[in-house]
DNA sequence: ACGTACATACCAACCGTATGGTATGTACGC
DNA sequence: GCGTACATACCATACGGTTGGTATGTACGT
């Protein structure tokens, strides 16, 4: 899809270091708190390529999101997690990985659409099912593993199901991010993980 | 503090009104996206008022936050949950509480200082400040209960404490809050409050 | 093989408006 | 008459978005 050329190497490139500079932006300071200035200077376009690739604002938030979707599930599809043969074991392998990768600067390891979707799910409809459809599809991507875990550890759940405790993974991370970012401390959204851990190893073991 | 007048009675509640227009119209457009405009014409001040009561609007966001721990802290300290005896019932009833207000329009559910936090904790740490407080302050009202029903119930306890559980509420709350905006649905937030509940029973039982 | 027609990717400069913020004045209670 | 609580009018800038253009690549008929 990029076009590079003889006397411009970068050229074709602008959309995604756009897309780029919106997930990494967007993280610090919000999707209003985002100009489309703040945009080409980070990824050093002009603002005619910026309008090239994308209609409106708005457009960008929306791929934005989808192009969040995509470069996290490719990351989660290939990690670790799922090499244990037991699957409670793989689900308590993929809240250790969520968990590991907590660390640092909390504009680098929270997540992009859970932010979004705070300040867009009122103004902007279609930023918001972006979100939504990563956060779920994402989630959705552990109701085999924790269906398996149930029926294989003889767990009998009257009043939840496998995919109500999948999105409750992804509510408790959602919040312990708040958390870390309240508080600028890492510690405290992963304590909040270890509970989740412990959560789901009561009732699943 | 308000000062009425004969010819002009809202006289003196600029400054409320524009505290609770901020806190309602904050939630549904987040801080950034909110303008002092917004701001004056929903209190139906000019913005020689606004500025007269808040320096900048970074200000009214420390403020509003403020007004918010206040508001909110009042709510709380007066509701039923605190009657039962058992202290694990009191946290259960807290629980209970939370999840009965997740209904209708998010915006009027959800989390002021959620919210901001989230587009604020790099921009503007002064807000990042006030949410931090508010958040942990009202987390710290559960500790107590939480302690007394670990002793209660002789839970022994060697990797998490009375503050990190109580912590970890308000993070399954924000998550909770961050699942309903996407999906539009109060239902997917009360799921998750409903984890939370069985999780301190299962640790706490 | 080559010219034409078209599409893509981008740039520089500009525009109308909305924004946060200010300067100045006035009504009112004490 | 003095401080507080506002109102009116205004400003410099930043904002999202537009315009018109150029360079580069591709499809295709001949």
């Amino acid at each position: 899809m990029p076009r590079a050329t003889k006397i411009e190497p970068e050229r074709g490139g602008a959309r995604t270091r756009l897309l780029e500079a919106a997930r990494d932006i967007i993280r610090q300071k919000g999707f209003s708190g985002t100009t489309v200035d703040d945009l080409c200077k980070a990824a050093g376009v002009t603002k005619g390529a910026y309008f090239h690739h994308f209609s409106s604002k708005e457009a960008l938030g929306v791929a934005a999101a989808e192009f969040w979707a995509d470069t996290t599930s490719a990351l989660f599809a290939q990690a670790p997690y799922h090499k244990p043969e037991d699957p409670l074991d793989r689900v308590l392998a993929y809240i250790d990985f969520r968990k590991a990768i907590i660390e640092g600067d909390p504009a680098e390891f929270t997540c992009l659409v859970g932010t979004m979707t705070q300040e867009t799910f009122q103004s902007f409809p279609a930023i918001r099912d972006a979100c939504a459809t990563s956060i779920l599809d994402h989630a959705a991507t552990l109701e085999p593993d924790i269906a398996a875990a149930m029926k294989l550890h003889g767990t009998t759940a009257s009043d939840w199901t496998a995919q109500s405790l999948a999105r409750h993974t992804q509510a408790v991370l959602q919040g312990a991010f708040i958390l870390a970012k309240a508080t600028n401390d890492p510690a405290v959204a992963r304590e909040s993980v270890d509970h989740l851990k412990r959560y789901i190893q009561l009732l699943l073991a």
